[in-house]
DNA sequence: TGCCTATTTCATTTTTTTTTGAAACAAATG
DNA sequence: CATTTGTTTCAAAAAAAAATGAAATAGGCA
């Protein structure tokens, strides 16, 4: 998870539920975890926006209780379109903007700028053609 | 450079000599950047370790003059070996004993367990085998 | 509706990370 | 070989990130 730029209490939750056989309720994971509840409910927020959690139903109780989704392909699929696509795309901005101010007297100079954003172009191509598609490879 | 979990001041490095026509000296960019030489010669070694950035001889001057690897594909590579397989590999290790400490006498809770560590198996030897390929797809 | 419990939010505190700046070190030059 | 210049190291300061705990909110249930 730190591998992610995610706190290290966020992966403890996660493996908590990996290895826990029932659904459990915020409370009792903050409790076998060590942290507070605020931390707590933090956490299971990211994992929720991850969907790398849910939450199951369980009658006669009317607190959530979490399970951990173990399918590692939707995870990794889920964080490619979530996490890294939307920065792939405003980098395809910002590059464009870059390119719109170069000065279009073509010096010397000029050219080196434009190969140098070219490549950049190029880099963020690849990465939108290639990260969706990795899921589909990632046969477990 | 954040998202692979560098500091912001590392990746203002490596675009400054991105987007430099000639290498430049340690001084230089620190000072463009306004951060302190302390900083610079610190972040200039991360880059170095990651092989993103070299250093070029320039006569009559006994500074290091730096220069940005601008391969992305040779860049990305070198990540997956150095920074991404070394956790793979410690990770292979650490399921290796979770499932040896697992009691044997396989009750469907041992089940349950035994089911998730293989699950983290298939995913480090999927990801094993993959990282490394993808630098292999990544045609720019 | 009003109460009770679960959850979220957020200002504050704690912890971790990053930067600084000065001292130590290195290395070339006269 | 002493001096000057460039670089690294590292303790301390600053900044950033995360956790806490209490107050606010929500939401079910009688």
């Amino acid at each position: 998870m730190s591998m992610l730029g995610m706190p290290r209490s966020v992966g403890e939750i996660y493996g908590v539920l990996y290895f826990s056989k029932d659904s459990l309720p915020m409370d009792q994971i903050a409790s076998r975890l060590g942290i507070s509840i605020g931390s707590a409910s933090q956490g299971l927020r990211t994992l929720r926006s991850l969907k790398a959690v849910r939450t199951a139903y369980v009658a006669g109780d009317r607190r959530d209780h979490y399970f951990a989704e173990t399918e590692f392909r939707r995870l990794f699929s889920n964080f490619i379109k979530d996490e890294i696509m939307p920065h792939l795309d405003s980098a395809k901005d910002r590059i464009s903007r870059m390119e719109k101010s170069l000065p279009n007297h073509s010096s010397e100079e000029d050219e080196f700028y434009a190969v140098r954003i070219e490549k950049l172009r190029r880099l963020t191509k690849a990465g939108g053609r290639l990260l969706p598609a990795l899921a589909g490879l990632l046969k477990l």
